[in-house]
DNA sequence: GAGGCATATGCAAAGAGTTGCATAATCTAA
DNA sequence: TTAGATTATGCAACTCTTTGCATATGCCTC
């Protein structure tokens, strides 16, 4: 299970609450893993039973308590040890790639709000992306070897998104093409 | 459940065994939805029981007997419905990605072949998906309109190859580049 | 001071997906 | 003729993920 990799891998250089590397989840390292805060707190939990991951309370005036975790001397080593293992990939499950199989006219309006709002989302997490590169990564030759994979890996993240963000424009005029003809064919 | 309607867009002009699913969900369709056999022949007999989908037996010689199934009208119209929907996205999780964040000198060997794997994969998915797209799908504008959603779906599947075989290339360059300093760093 | 928001953590059930195993017919090649 | 590959289908256990619910503190605003 990588979730629990994932965790240990966020916890590197920080030591985190569940409710922070539910956050963190949601940004960087999120592009390539996701999980809810229902995940994270069970995975802290287990991880700390095998004594991968150590904890410590921690009172915090005007907001609730928190527990924060850090990786022990055995998490880093097992971490280690799972990246020279061989990589599992869970191939992205998209509806609306699917739903293109099934395009009409009667579906097109549709599809292309889909299309409209995907577009926007994407737009938004490149536009974080190159924020971060901008901000950090403007010299990966010159970075610590570690924050190099961590550059590629965003690197990925933003290639991706440009992708999509293209193709979205090309289907955008492909599914408007398909509605101008249903209506011009509707007035002949 | 998008598996059921995968499966139901993917009998939408055939009639298929399950045995027939597997390996379409192995090529095109399986780019955006991947589903082991296990998974495909029970969502048939669900299907079956709601009555979206309906069964025949083949008797077949040389091979054994098969069952196969189409879309009732029933089936059909749930599609359409289901299609003017959200959609959910499921990102993909890819271990490897994750890895990257672990990039060290010790590892960056490993790494390194796992990127090597991938950019094959990548090459012959690329590859299957320019034969098609060459072979059906010249003409996008020619084509009947739902023909016209799976060539956008296609572009996506060989947009998306493009860009991993371009960050694929780059990351092996930065990659050697951290292990020839890691063999230089010995040496001093 | 009541309602809404952000912080912070958790349980439990249901759904989706993976893994391992099992069966059986037929064809092909050693 | 026996071993292995391909076609064809299925069960069961397990893991992973989602969804819905629950609790509690303390802030800010109306």
């Amino acid at each position: 299970m990588a979730l629990n990799h994932a965790i240990m891998t966020a916890l590197l250089d920080d030591r985190l609450s569940g409710y922070e590397l539910t956050k963190s989840f949601d940004t960087s390292l999120g592009f390539f893993w996701k999980a809810s805060h229902q995940q994270i707190y069970k995975a802290l939990r287990d991880l700390e039973k095998q004594g991968l991951l150590e904890s410590e309370d921690v009172p915090q005036a005007g907001k609730p308590d928190k527990v924060i975790y850090g990786l022990t001397a055995a998490g880093r080593e097992a971490l280690e040890q799972w990246v020279l293992g061989d990589s599992r990939v869970t191939e992205s499950k998209d509806d609306m790639f699917v739903k293109f199989y099934n395009l009409s006219p009667n579906n097109a309006p549709h599809l292309l709000q889909e299309l409209v709002e995907r577009r926007e989302q994407d737009g938004m997490r490149l536009a974080l992306y190159q924020r971060i590169k901008e901000r950090h990564y403007t010299e990966p030759g010159a970075l610590p070897v570690r924050k190099r994979g961590i550059y590629l890996a965003l690197l990925a993240g933003i290639r991706h998104c440009e992708t999509r963000l293209a193709w979205a424009r090309e289907a955008e005029a492909l599914l408007q093409g398909v509605m101008a003809e249903a209506v011009s064919a509707a007035n002949s």
